[in-house]
RNA sequence: GGCCCCAUCGUCUAGUGGUUAGGACACCAGGUUUUCAUCCUGGCAACGGGAGUUCGAUUCUCCCUGGGGUCACCA
């Protein structure tokens, strides 16, 4: 059998991490087996519906590199893939059911189905709607809820994640197919499509691991095959135990492609979040995860999501891209001070800070100074564990040698260290006393690049400029 | 409460019936003649508890504890 994996959200919010790493599973199974990799919709809920939702969720796995064979917009063999448009389909199916004589018109009101459950949590007992099951249910019009009519028995079934399973019959109940307002449920409706698309896998999170065995009971009664089954654990909030949750942080994930995110890191992280090939290896290209993945592998415990790790996958995604790559990838990043400089001086600009940049949004901050004069702030000398100890005309002395050699400077990087060399000696200071006053002097940023290759960046004319406004200044 | 799932450093994890229980992030210390960062070296740090099987259990079994999910006309 082909294998065909899909990812069906419904548009009811954001893309938020968890969700996503769901369907990087379903398209990395998809992808390693050259299989197809299918979107669908599950709008079977109008109520909670959110308007611009569709639009994101495709968004998010195109800007994050995620393709699809078939889905909205595109199409496919298998169309609609929407589930709002597939409703004939559902009553075609719906019908067999009535005809099989294994669904049946649920007679009661809602308060009156509300009550049963009320008292089997009184009673302290799972409520199962089968124990109200009706003698003579009505003929079905369409104007009550259609219910599956079910079979309890036991299941053991293979989870490609969590392995044999296993419950009793008493999990078993007649959940509803058809809503009163003529729409699918998520319970009926999945079955339906995953069967009439071919879907080989499917792979979701662990909410449903307990609807399975409603599932494979309809699937039975359906006459249907299972599809292979992947159940994958949720993804915890960092600082508790909970499922992650908006609460928690749970972002939507384009806010981290907003703020700077390398898309390659993001799926890394991701997908090492839970799941590891067996080696040592932390880091992972997208054809490598294409290449390595396995369902099997995927730990079957939820994993925390880790910022500090995620900052420091992308930092290492950062630090390994070619210089002019970069460049392209922050256009939209620089500090508006920039604006007007030229492409030349913004990547010497880069490649200074590259190897300290972890995310985008963190390059005004580290290269503001390259643009623009910053406002002399005494508390990087006075707050100095090396600079509070010198008195103003002493730095000011200092200052002023090192503007008169610098003068005579071609700002090359070479040059730059002899002369400072040269200064330590003629000086008779530390480094760190030294480097940085004429730090602090020419940036007024508490960090910055090696000091002669900043210099030399910023060139001639804004050093010394800076050196001398900053020794009238002190 | 019933049912189901899970359990190794703070976090993500590797691992085997006998290992000095390995790696990574974070953190700490040192080095790369200044800061921050990178890089290198070193350090801190884990098998939830109790029985059982066994010559020997982190590993297998059971119980407990803890965590999670579910018991919708939501998905």
């Amino acid at each position: 059998m082909k294998t065909r994996t899909r990812f069906a959200p419904s548009p009811t919010g954001f893309m938020h991490v968890g969700n996503f790493r769901t369907g990087l599973f379903a398209w990395l199974v998809a992808r390693q087996a050259q299989g197809a990799f299918i979107i669908r919709f599950e709008d079977t809920d109008k109520k909670r519906e959110v308007k611009g939702s569709r639009e994101h969720l495709l968004e998010c796995f195109e800007v994050l590199g995620i393709d699809y064979d078939e889905g909205p917009g595109i199409g496919g063999p298998y169309a609609p893939y929407v589930q709002s448009e597939r409703l004939e389909i559902y009553t075609e199916w719906a019908q067999k059911l009535i005809d099989a004589g294994r669904a049946y018109a649920d007679p009661y009101t809602p308060d009156e189905v509300q009550e049963f459950r009320e008292q089997a949590q009184r009673d302290k007992k799972p409520f199962l709607y089968r124990n109200h099951r009706p003698t003579n249910p009505p003929k079905w019009d369409g104007s009550q809820p259609l219910r599956f009519k079910s079979d309890p028995k036991a299941y053991k079934w293979r989870d490609e994640v969590m392995g044999d399973l296993s419950t009793g019959p008493e999990v078993i109940d007649d959940f509803i197919l058809i809503k009163s307002d003529g729409y699918p449920t998520y319970n009926f409706a999945h079955i339906v499509d995953d069967a009439t698309m071919h879907i080989s896998h499917v792979i979701r999170g662990q909410e449903f691991l307990a609807s399975v065995p409603n599932y494979l009971n309809l699937y039975e009664a359906l006459g249907l095959k299972p599809p292979i089954m992947a159940t994958v654990p949720h993804i915890l909030g960092h600082s508790g135990t909970k499922k992650l949750s908006k609460r928690d942080g749970a972002k939507d994930i384009l806010d981290y492609i907003r703020e700077g995110y390398l898309p390659d890191a993001l799926v890394s992280f991701i997908a090492t979040l839970g799941w590891n090939d067996g080696t040592e290896q932390e880091v992972f290209t997208r054809d490598e995860l294409i290449e390595k993945f396995s369902l099997e592998r995927i730990q079957r415990s939820g994993a925390r999501f880790d910022e500090q790790r995620l900052l420091w996958t992308n930092g290492y995604f950062i630090r390994q891209l070619p210089l002019d790559e970069l460049y392209k990838m922050v256009t939209d990043f620089w500090p508006k001070e920039a604006t007007g400089f030229d492409d030349a001086y913004k990547k010497q600009v880069l490649s200074l800070v590259q190897e300290r940049l972890k995310y985008f949004a963190e390059l005004p901050e580290l290269t503001k100074f390259f643009f623009v004069d910053l406002p002399i702030n005494m508390t990087l000398i006075s707050g100095h564990k090396q600079l509070k100890k010198l008195s103003s005309s002493e730095c000011k002395q200092l200052l002023e040698q090192v503007q008169k050699s610098l003068e005579d400077s071609d700002f090359t990087v070479g040059d730059l260290n002899t002369r400072l060399n040269t200064l330590l000696e003629d000086t008779n200071q530390k480094p760190a006393v030294l480097f940085s006053l004429v730090r602090v002097a020419t940036t007024w940023s508490p960090a910055s690049p090696s000091l002669a290759e900043t210099l030399a960046v910023l060139g001639k004319q804004k050093t010394i400029s800076r050196i001398s406004d900053s020794c009238a200044k002190l």
